[in-house]
DNA sequence: TTGTAGGCGTTATCAC
DNA sequence: GTGATAACGCCTACAA
């Protein structure tokens, strides 16, 4: 028997530092319970929210006025290794950097700040191994869930486990997703009607199934147009913007008068190489993007683009995770729309007669 | 019966799923122990790298491998719970959809990562009270120390406590921040020595310390010039593309020749409000920014700016932090540099002769 | 070199 | 309504 009710025992270690607030968080629910003069499981109940109705209004008053002096918190470690469960999710991506993600992660986090969540936010770097290698570090408890943006989910997890995958479609899980395909094809129909043929395609180098849709799309669009995809120039690159620029040179060598990009942060490096070919947008080049990012409307000219919304998909991965995890009943998966905004990057081509490469004052 | 090595018993609720990994994280070191018929204690002993020398190497390796057949983790909480510490870091930002601040991000997570510790990713959403709130929160125990990038030390903290503040300095505690008053001094001798006179600031409205010593480099180096900062045209807006569009307007209305922005995003609005008003850059406009993000160079014209290294600012803080974590000497406070980068924004001063209202062909 | 026991702060199950 | 008491899984004296 450590410790009693009654004993005249000073409170712990609690030291107070200058402004008079406990410094270390060495306040636990048996302080509070000596100091409101009630038992410590009485404290529990109060703060698990399974006072009302078996602790009276008068104690559950003092219980809390105690804490409040004592500047307690229930110790979260305890309460997991107790409850089994953190209250916190994970969230995995491939890459921090890219401005799109944040928005995501905004989304997710603040649905999760809401339903009492904190979100552990890891970073794969792309890295397939480094991203399993967190995921193993990851179950060993700081998560009672997942959201795996663009990530594969690692082999060894049960059918039954609570993780939610961001575009990317996978059987028998609850997944959300942009609709790539529609937004793509959107995109090839708005270049198709301006009476663009030589379409190119500026794609993403990263092997994830967004792009696939996107790669899909275009077949597709292109084919019904009575033209040959395969005929047509394409050039992969990273996602950054001085890849997507160097990638883009031999691209407009071929002398497309449209270019589709998978991504706006492509098309920004498009941007530079047709600059430094002096080639004029969107008078000798139109240019679609894909995401609606922030600086999409400042480069010159407003990029035309297609628009998602990824602070949606962080909410709603969450949502379903949330459900997933507390055993209620939500859809399984979700395809979120993206929408077409057609901005200054594009116009009808040009016939032009001379080579391009002449420029100067030919306004 | 799935597995046993000598014991009868099968450990726990071991379930296995399809690929014959264990699906439930049910596995405890009473399991291993058990399995490789040593006690718990050993087991412990083992995997907190307190083996060596106490241990024999036979055992240690019998305890490794039934660890790994039986998929064993050390349960975290359980950790924290008897440990104290849960080996990891909260950052609490006040926006993560800022691209600057992710890449801040991804230095912290990868310092953390390599020194075993985890980082929960807090947005406060420049909210002050939402931040206090969450910092509260954070306070129960998830985190062993906090890094504040731009947010307030929340009061009531002792100043012993492990906490790094990035982009504001505040005595007594440790801090990394730039050397912004140098960034924005570059910037202005940069704009003065081309022949620029009539320098306006568009400004970031957010009130944090790092803006106030580029307004503070901005008055020196202006005073210096023989001008008066009082008398140059001056706007503050959000940060963000569409709020600086449009604080950017009146301030072009007020005809600089050349302006100095607290943010690259601002010279990204600023580009549009040009762009709008007809006015070339650099031909009539010179153009500074800050941060070199990486849309900078895909502007037309690639924008001139102050270029900093988040990632090492991120990683420099965790430094800091971990140092004060384990009682380790270090820095106490580290100023990192920025450095200009001249690109196509910036050019001298044309004397015009009339209204440059008039444009088209005027090149 | 290995095993035993106690407790970290909570929550939950019971008697009272 | 309220108060003991037993886990949750792990670490660490200390005993063997």
């Amino acid at each position: 028997m450590t410790m009693k009710m009654s004993s005249p025992r000073v409170p712990g270690v609690v030291a107070f530092d200058l402004i008079g607030r406990p410094s270390r968080q060495r306040v636990t629910s048996v302080d509070v319970a000596r100091h409101a003069g009630v038992s410590q499981s009485t404290v529990s109940l109060v703060f698990s929210g399974k006072g009302p109705g078996r602790v009276s209004e008068a104690t559950q008053e003092r219980v809390r006025r105690a804490a409040r002096e004592l500047g307690y918190r229930p110790n979260v470690a305890a309460q997991a290794l107790r409850l089994g469960s953190s209250r916190a999710i994970a969230l995995l991506v491939p890459d921090v950097t890219n401005p799109f993600f944040s928005r995501v992660l905004r989304g997710a986090q603040r649905a999760a700040q809401e339903a009492g969540y904190t979100v552990v936010l890891v970073d794969t770097g792309r890295d397939r191994q480094w991203a399993e290698q967190s995921f193993e570090a990851l179950r060993a408890g700081p998560a009672d869930g997942y959201l795996l943006f663009e990530v594969m989910v690692p082999e060894g997890l049960g059918p039954d486990q609570p993780v939610v995958v961001m575009e990317r479609e996978v059987p028998g899980r609850r997944w959300v997703r942009f609709d790539a395909e529609g937004g793509a094809a959107a995109a090839f129909g708005h270049l198709l009607e301006l009476g663009h043929r030589r379409i190119a395609h500026l794609a993403a180098s990263f092997d994830a199934p967004t792009f696939h849709l996107r790669e899909a799309a275009r077949r597709r669009m292109l084919s019904e147009a009575g033209l040959d995809p395969d005929e047509l120039p394409r050039a992969t690159t990273e996602i950054a913007i001085d890849s997507a620029c160097e990638a883009a040179g031999p691209l407009l060598d071929e002398r497309p008068t449209a270019v589709f990009c998978d991504d706006d942060l492509l098309a920004a490096g498009l941007y530079m190489a047709a600059r430094e070919r002096r080639m004029r947008i969107p008078d000798d080049l139109s240019v679609v993007g894909f995401d609606d990012m922030d600086f999409a409307p400042a480069l010159e000219p407003p990029l035309t683009t297609i628009a998602l919304d990824p602070e949606g998909m962080g909410a709603t991965a969450f949502e379903l995770l949330e459900g997933l995890m507390n055993g209620r009943r939500t859809r399984k998966q979700v395809v979120l729309p993206g929408e077409l905004l057609v901005r200054g990057s594009t116009a009808p081509p040009k016939r032009r007669k001379r080579p391009p490469r002449s420029q100067e004052e030919d306004q």
